[in-house]
DNA sequence: GACTAACGTTAGTTATGACTTACCAAATGG
DNA sequence: CCATTTGGTAAGTCATAACTAACGTTAGTC
């Protein structure tokens, strides 16, 4: 159920990338925004859908706010793709032997 | 480098709807039209970006045209998730051994 | 060779969302 | 306290993309 919003959430190239430097280490907003083509307020936005997916926790550090990568959620989407790939995989395997009965 | 693009094709809920029924069983279009809220054209642009995305194949049956879920993109989308996965239980184990420390 | 079935494509509309600028809030340092 | 640092919020703009309706296309069928 909340894997979609995960799904949703990275997407977006821009939040991809925020979310993989929040995963490489947390970090303050600012920060962020200084290593990426788009202000502070647009990193400060895709935070906050980070967040609602769950993808990310926040953590005040007096005027800072560290976000830090939540594996939860992206445990829950990892599971979802598994499987959904293990079962393209069988459709292949069942659909390969109907080929072998001919 | 493909991943992104599945996971872009797979972020549209309707289109996730399309791909989930691939993945039960390949189908033509109409089948796929039938049983969800949009028209059949929307079913056909929602599968184009999946092919294009690598997610789906495409087999012409006379007229028909069976569209099969292709397990590989998947795995490729299931490898970067997981290794995001990893890299986010890798950060909360290292700033829980900091915690230790105190 | 028309007719039908099944489907893709195009054009146009509309809604969503990513972005910037300007503004506001809270914590720290002098 | 007042100024600075840090960052969230609001309003407005603009581009993208999801959808429908109409049309074009191909392959079987009588």
């Amino acid at each position: 159920m909340t894997y979609q919003m995960a799904l949703a959430a990275l997407s977006d190239p821009t939040r991809r990338q925020v979310f993989e430097r929040v995963l490489a280490a947390p970090q303050p907003v600012g920060l962020i925004a200084a290593g990426l083509p788009v202000s502070r307020p647009a990193v400060s936005q895709h935070l906050r859908v980070l967040k609602e997916a769950g993808l990310v926790d926040e953590r005040r550090r007096g005027t800072r706010r560290l976000y830090v990568a939540n594996p939860q959620a992206l445990g829950e989407l990892r599971a979802a793709i598994e499987a959904m790939w293990r079962e393209a995989l069988a459709g292949m395997a069942a659909r390969i032997d109907e080929e072998m009965e001919r």
